[in-house]
DNA sequence: CCGTCCGTTTGGAAAACACTGAACGTTGGG
DNA sequence: CCCAACGTTCAGTGTTTTCCAAACGGACGG
């Protein structure tokens, strides 16, 4: 059995800290899911996270204030010690997919109420009815996706 | 005909800078997409744009090469004006759906590689596993649902 | 009741960002 | 040839964000 060199693991947490921060997400509470996702052992203290991750106590309070808050992370009590650990949840990672589909059903409601602030056949409303099919069309194919994939886990169980 | 009340369609048109803006967008940038999708006539020129959204013009040099460079808007040449006006291209719409597949393969690609960086068998690999399954049913339904919507549109041709 | 070990809150430094007015270069009309 | 109009670039300002060190408060062991 090789272990696993640390290093590379840090690099592939990186990794997803670069990638989750385009999507807005600070480097840190990035970096600090990252590392859940391979650390060994999979559940981690503050002082380990911040002995391996090199990130303050402080930063660690408040971006894993935000994971816990989002479900992406849990809190979890081990026996025998009085530290706080985190443990990736991985479970929660299909609601961030299904929380897109707000996103997508508010562009198309915005494009609904844009439609009906003027008069919906107007030939102004040719570029709104265009958006609104797009994400109408989005809208729907996109919950089927998400409902098959929790109908898949559920039948799994 | 009834006139549309100009107060209203800026309404609209700051609503979808509001959404926009919370996917990165800068406000001034989303106001003019939205106040493009809403105008009349179509095409604007900066003045149109300076006097309509009390936005500066070096404001609207930026903003508008941002959103030209993606495809949203285009430039077009109105003979008889040597002003430059834009128009919202909705067409390029579904190009922006689309690039969400890329985030999307990203993150698959990422979990893959991670995999790859540590022993695949190991029991460590759990996490990233399921990461990647989830990444990958989306990667391929998503693609799906973007395929769907261009051939649909081609056939519409 | 004291000292130690936690996690959180606070205050602030540094950097990134959004937006603007003003200066600039270019182009067409007179 | 000059003037006016137009878009771009530049430099500066105010705001927001990210991150940390230090102060703080609570809980447990002795």
């Amino acid at each position: 059995m090789e272990t696993v060199d640390e290093a590379d693991l840090t690099r592939v947490a990186d990794a997803f800290a670069a990638r989750l921060a385009q999507s807005g997400l600070p480097r840190t509470t990035g970096r600090l899911l990252g590392w859940l996702l391979v650390c060994d052992p999979p559940s981690q203290s503050t002082t380990d996270l911040v002995e391996g991750l090199r990130i303050s106590k402080a930063s660690i309070t408040t971006g894993m204030q935000f994971l816990v808050g989002t479900g992406l992370v849990e809190r979890v009590h081990l026996r025998g010690s009085r530290q706080a650990h985190y443990r990736a949840d991985t479970k929660r990672w299909a609601d961030l997919m299904a929380s897109k589909l707000d996103a997508i059903r508010a562009m198309r409601t915005l494009a609904d109420e844009g439609l009906a602030a003027m008069g919906a056949d107007s030939a102004r409303g040719t570029r709104l009815r265009d958006v609104r099919d797009l994400y109408g069309y989005f809208e729907q194919g996109y919950a089927d996706l998400v409902r098959g994939w929790t109908e898949m886990k559920e039948e799994r169980r």
